[in-house]
DNA sequence: CCCTTGGTTTACGTTAACGTAAAGGTAATG
DNA sequence: CATTACCTTTACGTTAACGTAAACCAAGGG
């Protein structure tokens, strides 16, 4: 049985992004999608990745930090060491969360005050 | 008298940035110091501007987004056309924070999920 | 008076993240 | 069988946001 598998395009499209971003991606070494011939597979997972990717994008993440984030979650985690790496990578990353945080609710704030006084201004 | 002004390097040193750096942004048309001579000054409205570049910065804006938000709050804001698309920036800015917002939240759950899987496989 | 520590301009270099064009393969369709 | 719709590779082009280097002023300290 042939499950859930995707095109190039199809995922161009769905990502509103374009068919040459997503073969970069894999040239940066974030996706590996299977061959059928010649075309490009894309299953469920390297759907996810690109999702994750996306995601990034919008935080203004680079492709090479969703990267690192990506091999986090995929990573094999033998070693005491390799988990303690882990722990902080995950630190690191959550700590920018919570200044991005703190920065988008200040920004938020403003945007209501800024709001309000052109509104007042209207009349 | 003179009140609350800063140099190149002390600002610089302060955003743990450049020199280079805000040169580049007042070329971009965000700042416009004064002159003492040959020499920059920076006030008070000017650092608070490379603030908010650095907001952006950290929010994945690029300078021209940034220059766009601090134009807003700097508008004059005369006719009733200009206060409409005012709003309607407002609106736009707000929703792509939203999105982050939400962004956020969903990585610092499964920030969390991971560590969890992580430190219980430590054991 | 020279040196150090800032500041200045001009200008070319660099990296990330694709865009774009050229030239071609393949499968379905009228 | 020719057209259309996707897919492929190769390769050069582009933009943002500075980095870096060169060559130069200005003020204060030893």
């Amino acid at each position: 049985m042939t499950v859930n598998t995707y095109t190039i395009g199809e995922l161009a499209q769905e990502f509103d992004t374009t068919t040459r971003a997503i073969r970069f991606y894999e040239d940066q070494g974030l996706i590996s999608p299977q061959r059928e011939g010649q075309k490009r597979i894309y299953n469920a997972s390297d759907r996810i990745i690109i999702k994750l990717i996306m995601r990034g994008k919008r935080l203004g993440f680079s492709l090479a930090e969703s990267k690192e984030l990506i091999d986090l979650y995929n990573a094999d985690n033998n070693n005491q060491e390799q988990h303690l790496r882990v722990l902080e990578q995950v630190r690191i990353s959550r700590e920018r969360l919570l200044q991005q945080q703190a920065d988008i609710e200040m920004m938020l704030l403003e945007l209501d005050e800024h709001e309000a006084r052109v509104r007042a201004d209207m009349n």
